[in-house]
DNA sequence: TTTTATACTGAACGTTCGGTCAATATCTTA
DNA sequence: TAAGATATTGACCGAACGTTCAGTATAAAA
């Protein structure tokens, strides 16, 4: 690789990094091109070298975090056992990496938003059967293995990815232990609602 | 009432339909001051003489629906005998009236946003407070009866809550009856991990 | 009828924002 | 080193937005 395409690379992420920051923090639209640019240092039209658009950006970061929690998923996946260890893995890792993510934040703004390109609203709807198909996963392991009821597991999927969401927005403001804690106790008041014998 | 007052209280009511119904459908910010004229027929101006800003106007719409929503909740809420009855009587209100509701979805581009006015945001942390304060209430009452399981009543009314605005994000798409399915299962699975007794 | 307060109009303003582009700097290659 | 490819700059553009204001219409008061 040369020398040139390494800081390319690095401003690419350099300001990859940057936008994540300010678009987790202040969510899509309060977040300007101007202040992208102004955290890294670099110019607009430097930006708009690297990246298509503003959405393009945004995109690139939906895909990036994508990769990197089923990769951490995976990485830890092995360590739970039971269905049960699993939920509250989840939910660990979904503090730990998820909190005030640019998805669950973001993801809103353009549903309602006018202004989004089919390609964003297509790859948000993937993203999202992505997650009710992995919450699908979680509980029908646990079906499986008798620990959870018998139930309408799509359903089910629906309720965690809404509590998921919820407890995002409500947890936006505490800290990592105060987070964790409601996590729990979210996840706790989930299973002995599946959980088969109590 | 004079002629003029009552045609002044009608624009002004004509204003805020409008006004709420846009916000509902595209959000806060992607909803022009332009388009809400368009949709009553009168003026920009006229808004302006009737609302002292957007921010104004929006704030204007939250008093409003919290009136409502509590006048509607006592309304009804002699119906349900138990906690167990209320908590779906809840989630029925929540949908019938909330889903869609400018809160869920606006109150988050204000929460994020950093061109809040200091009295939208004490308003907001206002309403979020009654909120959790309602359903400790709720939930307080299902422990006095013995009909929940003593517990930590400040974090599942946090849960309750984080529940709620997932579901209200998950439903957005959904019609009616998919709705009340969702939020009844939703609150199923909430209060099997509560009731007492299995 | 005349005066006055209220309701309403819409062009214009200042600002912000995403995006463009011609010019320039920097590094690779021949 | 010269030529070419790649990376970076920042002034600039047009559109959209919330807000204002000088002016007009209308109903109430005198």
């Amino acid at each position: 690789m040369n020398k040139k395409q390494i800081q390319s690379e690095q401003t690419r992420k350099k300001i990859a990094d940057a936008a994540r920051h300010l678009f987790v923090q202040k969510g899509y639209k309060a977040t300007s091109i101007e202040e992208i640019t102004a955290a890294t240092g670099s110019s607009k039209g430097n930006l708009y070298y690297h990246f298509k658009s503003k959405e393009g950006l945004f995109l690139y970061l939906l895909d990036e975090w994508d990769r990197d929690w089923i990769a951490k998923w995976r990485e830890k996946e092995h360590l739970h056992t039971t269905a049960t260890e699993k939920m509250y893995g989840f939910a660990e890792q979904m503090v730990r990496e998820d909190l005030n993510h640019p998805l669950t934040k973001a993801a809103d703004e353009f549903f309602i938003g006018d202004d989004k390109t089919c390609e964003v609203e297509d790859r948000l709807a993937e993203m999202v059967a992505e997650h009710l198909s992995f919450n699908r996963m979680l509980i029908q392991q646990g079906i499986d293995s008798g620990e959870f009821r018998e139930n309408d597991v799509q359903g089910l999927a629906l309720v965690l990815e809404a509590l998921v969401i919820g407890l995002s927005q409500v947890s936006r403001r505490a800290n990592l232990t105060q987070a964790l804690e409601t996590y729990r106790l979210a996840i706790q008041v989930f299973l002995h609602g599946i959980v088969q014998n109590k």
